[in-house]
DNA sequence: TAAAATAATGTCACAAACTGACATTGGGAT
DNA sequence: ATCCCAATGTCAGTTTGTGACATTATTTTA
């Protein structure tokens, strides 16, 4: 195993049992079989050890997007299909999803990682958008998908009774009850 | 001047004249004429000091709706107009914010502290909505007009072409299209 | 295979952000 | 004038994060 992978276990494990301000990066390091500075080579900062650098949902929803132009005309429902079919990802390991949520929510720094990360992902699918649509009005529809998405991942947490997609789908239509008030 | 102040007033003119991560706190209490123990007094962390703590513009936004609800029924839409209704905050003092704005876009802890706190606003609106309407489409208009005054804020800042409160609008008119989508 | 280049890790020294504990001061209230 | 309280200072220490250079694996290539 390589040392980054060795310091993210060896993290989870420690912020899990004693919280994440209450362990240091030596602690991590030295679980983990390696030193302080090798951490920060890894990781920029202590909470970048939570955070996927590498956009994975991002790419995939990206993807889904580019891959469904054409049976898809309306912007913002596209983008929150493309939510929907990265449900997997959350339906499959939600023990450790929940977990991770859970040492996101105890810290202030972390949850400022978070939303950053989120900015991220409403680039990529405004990216994504873009190629077919207008490019501020792909913006606006990918901010309110990634809210869309939000909205979803809490209900999911803090439910067992629907899967990912179907909380999606269940905030996309309050959505529509709320647009709809607009011809009321 | 109370020391607070005069932490703000140093810290902003090092800011703008080093910029944000080239200026230590050292700096910024000794220009202020105290030590850098008072400013961890009067802030919790070094980007604290750029950041109003007391959420006036959720105030001022959460009083517009509730005096407002009688005029206007759509959740969304009151939401957006509240916005537009502290324009003033921002064609009043153009200078100040581009320079603060200019100071947080240079530094990625900064952002994240932004964007932190525009869940503090989201939670503003999203209170100040419940009283009359329905919890979660509160929210999700809360989001969505918070999604909307950030990106009336981006554009506010590219052009002088527009009051706050037009690109505010300008930006609704965007969302009505991209709704408008749904009944092709 | 041996030598050489390259990547990963260690060592050390240090700056900057932050905190706890306790001392000092500087005005108001009495 | 004195007492009180809040704000500030002092100081010592922890933790995060970085630069510079040494050492050790790993891979390339002659």
């Amino acid at each position: 195993m390589k040392s980054k992978e060795k310091l993210q276990v060896a993290a989870a494990k420690l912020f899990m049992e004693k919280g994440y301000e209450n362990t240091t990066v030596q602690e991590i390091a030295s679980l983990a079989g390696v030193t302080e500075r090798t951490f920060f080579r890894q990781f920029k900062d202590k909470s970048d050890v939570l955070f996927d650098t590498s956009n994975t949902m991002g790419q995939r929803v990206a993807a889904f997007i580019t891959d469904n132009f054409d049976v898809e005309q309306k912007p913002l429902k596209l983008a929150v299909d493309s939510f929907a079919s990265i449900s997997d990802y959350f339906d499959d390991s939600r023990e450790r999803v929940l977990a991770r949520n859970q040492i996101i929510q105890s810290n202030p720094d972390l949850q400022e990682r978070e939303l950053l990360k989120r900015q991220v992902l409403i680039e990529s699918v405004t990216n994504a958008l873009s190629v077919k649509f207008d490019s501020e009005l792909s913006e606006l529809a990918a901010r309110f998908a990634v809210e869309i998405f939000h909205m979803a991942f809490k209900k999911w947490i803090e439910s067992t009774e629907k899967g990912f997609a179907e909380q999606v789908l269940a905030v996309y239509q309050l959505y529509e009850k709320l647009t709809l008030l607009i011809f009321e």
